[in-house]
RNA sequence: GUGGUUGUAGCUCAGUCGGUUAGAGCACCAGAUUGUGAUUCUGGGGGUCGUGGGUUCGAGCCCCAUCUUCCACCCCA
C-alpha cells in the first residue's frame, strides 16, 4: 500500500456543502423559469456513442471530446499497422464511446430516436454536466454544467422572443441588473459577406470580427487580410463596426446596406419579427435601463457564434463590468436532426453556463442569505438522560417543518455551541437537568447571544414565525 | 494542441548569496471558565517545501522531467 496523495483530474472540482447549496439556488431559478415557459425536463446518458458526437462540432471540437477506452482487452482488434496509421485512426479502433460534449447533440439524437412518440413542437430543458478536453483557465473547466432549453418542430420566431424573455427573467431573478443580451442573425452575417463582395466567406469574416472588442479594428483588419479577404471588402466592412443608434435605427441602416441580398433580407425580417413579438409580450428586455447605458437587448452585427450549426438568430449574454466571458448563448439550427437522418426539423435553443453564473454572483455578492440556509436549530444535550428527553422534541420540531438536529453526543457545551456557530445555525436549544425538571427549554439566539426560557410549543411557534 | 506562469502548515503567504533546527497570521486542539459559541489571555499539535530524478561538501532556493494552478493563443459555457 503506497501512500498516495489523492487528487482530482485537471479542470474538475469538488463542491463543498456551502457551494452546492448556492449552486442549487441557481439551478432552482433556472428550472422554475424553464417550466413556467412550458419546457419539460430531459436527461440523457453521460456517455454517447462516439460516432454520435464526432463531426458535429468541427475539427477543433472533435479534438476536445473525451473518449472512453473500450473495456477489457481494448487492443484485441488492433494491429501494428493501426498504430502506425496515427492516433486518429487508432482512436476509432480502441474507443467507441465518449462523454457528451454538449446537450444539444444528444437532444437531437433523442428527438430522432423518439420521433414517433414526441408531440411537436417539442420543448425540453436539460440540466446536466458536459465534458471538454480543453485547457482550463478562468471560467473554463473540463467538467461543467449546462442548462439548455430547446424547442424543435417549429420555425416560429415566438420561440426566439421567449428565449430573450427567459434569459431576462432568470438573470433578473438572480439579482443581476446590468447585463446585455446580444442578438444577431446568420442571414445578416451572410448578407454582409455578400454586400461587401465576399459571398460565401462569412465564416472567415465572422471568426475575425467576433474578436473586435478584443483585438480592435486594426487587428481584425489584419486577420481578415490574412484569411484572404480582399482589401476592398474590408474597407466596405469596417463602417459596420461603428453603427450606432437604437436597435430600430440599426435595423434601418442595415436595411439600406443589406436590402439587396436575399440572406440579409431574411435575417432582417426575422429580427424585426422577434422585436414585434417582444413588443407584444411587453418585454422588460426592451425597456429595462442598464447601469452601463448599453441596451439590455442589443442587436450586434459583430456577434458570430456557433457557426457550425446555427442558421438563424444567434444569442449571447454578457454580464457587464465583470471579467467573465459569456454566461449564456444559443441560436436557431435548421438542420441539426438532419445529421441523424431526420431533415426538415427546425429548432432553436440556448444554454446557461451555471459555473460562470456562480462566479459572477459570487463576485458581485448577489447570493441571498436564504440561498445559504441550513439547520435552523441545534439541540444541545448534556448527558444520556437529556438525549433521551430531546429525541421526541427533535421529532416535533421536524414535524413542524423546522430544520433541526441534535448534537449526536454529550460533548462539552463549548464544542456543541461552536458547532452551531460554524454551521451558521441561528438557534441552539439547551436541554439540561434544570430544563427537564421545569419543561422550560433554553432557546439561545446565536447571533444576539440572548436566550429565553420557553416550553417546546412556544419554541416551535418562535421558530416558525 | 502552442507559448508562458504557479506550487512552502488545513488556508493566505514570508523564507536574503545555495549554508546549522523552514517562519508568520488565520484556522485547529487544550486550558483559564466542571451549564454557554463568535470577543480576551495562556499553552500545544501540525511540513518528505507538488512529485521524481540530477548538480553540489551542502538544495525550499540551481538544472531536467512530470503533475497541478493561472494567463495568452486556438476555441468556447
Amino acid at each position: 500500500m503506497s501512500k498516495e496523495k489523492p487528487s482530482i483530474p485537471k479542470g474538475t472540482r469538488d463542491f463543498g456543502p456551502a457551494v452546492v447549496v448556492k449552486r442549487n439556488y441557481i439551478f432552482g431559478i433556472i428550472r422554475r423559469t424553464f417550466e413556467k415557459f412550458g419546457y419539460l425536463p430531459l436527461e440523457t446518458p453521460a456517455m454517447e456513442q462516439l460516432s454520435v458526437l464526432t463531426g458535429k462540432y468541427g475539427e477543433e471540437g472533435d479534438q476536445l471530446i473525451f473518449k472512453i477506452l473500450n473495456s477489457g482487452d481494448f487492443l484485441a482488434k488492433t494491429t501494428p499497422e493501426d498504430i502506425s496509421k496515427g492516433h486518429k485512426h487508432l482512436t476509432r479502433k480502441v474507443s467507441e464511446k465518449a462523454l457528451r460534449y454538449d446537450l444539444t447533440v444528444p437532444f437531437a439524437r433523442f428527438v430522432v430516436m423518439n420521433r414517433n412518440e414526441i408531440t411537436f413542437p417539442f420543448k425540453r430543458y436539460q440540466i446536466q454536466p458536459v465534458w471538454r478536453a480543453d485547457r482550463p483557465q478562468k471560467g473554463r473547466y473540463r467538467e461543467f454544467y449546462q442548462c439548455d432549453a430547446d424547442v424543435v418542430g417549429t420555425s416560429s420566431l415566438l420561440c426566439e422572443a421567449e428565449i430573450v424573455q427567459m434569459i431576462n427573467e432568470v438573470l433578473s431573478t438572480l439579482g443581476l441588473t446590468d447585463f446585455t443580451i446580444k442578438i444577431n442573425h446568420r442571414g445578416v452575417l451572410a448578407g454582409i459577406a455578400e454586400a461587401i463582395g465576399e459571398k460565401g466567406r462569412e465564416s472567415d469574416i465572422c471568426v475575425a470580427i467576433d474578436k473586435l472588442d478584443k483585438i480592435g479594428p486594426e487587428g481584425v483588419r489584419k486577420e481578415l487580410l490574412e484569411r484572404g479577404i480582399s482589401e476592398k471588402a474590408v474597407d466596405k466592412l469596417e463602417p459596420l463596426y461603428t453603427l450606432s443608434g437604437s436597435n430600430e435605427e440599426l435595423l434601418e441602416q442595415l436595411q439600406v446596406i443589406l436590402g439587396e441580398t436575399a440572406e440579409g433580407q431574411r435575417g432582417l425580417k426575422d429580427l424585426r419579427e422577434v422585436w414585434a413579438y417582444l413588443l407584444g409580450l411587453n418585454s422588460q428586455a426592451l425597456s429595462a435601463q442598464n447601469a452601463s447605458g448599453i441596451p439590455r437587448l442589443l442587436l450586434d452585427v459583430t456577434l458570430a457564434r456557433g457557426l457550425s450549426y446555427y442558421t438563424g438568430c444567434i444569442f449571447e449574454v454578457k454580464v457587464n463590468n465583470v471579467s467573465m466571458g459569456s454566461i449564456s448563448g444559443g441560436g436557431r439550427y435548421d438542420n441539426l436532426t438532419g445529421m441523424f437522418g431526420l431533415p426538415g426539423v427546425s429548432g432553436v435553443g440556448f444554454s446557461f453556463g451555471v459555473d460562470r453564473i456562480y462566479d459572477v454572483l459570487d463576485e458581485l455578492q448577489l447570493f441571498p442569505d436564504s440561498s445559504q440556509a441550513g439547520t435552523k436549530v441545534l439541540i444541545v444535550q448534556f448527558d444520556k438522560e437529556s438525549e433521551l428527553y430531546a429525541l421526541p422534541l427533535l421529532q416535533q420540531l421536524r414535524d413542524a417543518g423546522i430544520a433541526a438536529e441534535l448534537y449526536p453526543e454529550a460533548a462539552k457545551l463549548k464544542k456543541q455551541l461552536s458547532y452551531a456557530d460554524q454551521k451558521n445555525i441561528p438557534y441552539a436549544l439547551l436541554i439540561g437537568s434544570e430544563e427537564m425538571a421545569s419543561g422550560r427549554l433554553k432557546l439561545r439566539n446565536m447571533q444576539r447571544g440572548e436566550q429565553q426560557e420557553l416550553a417546546i410549543n412556544d419554541v416551535i411557534a418562535h421558530l416558525t414565525r
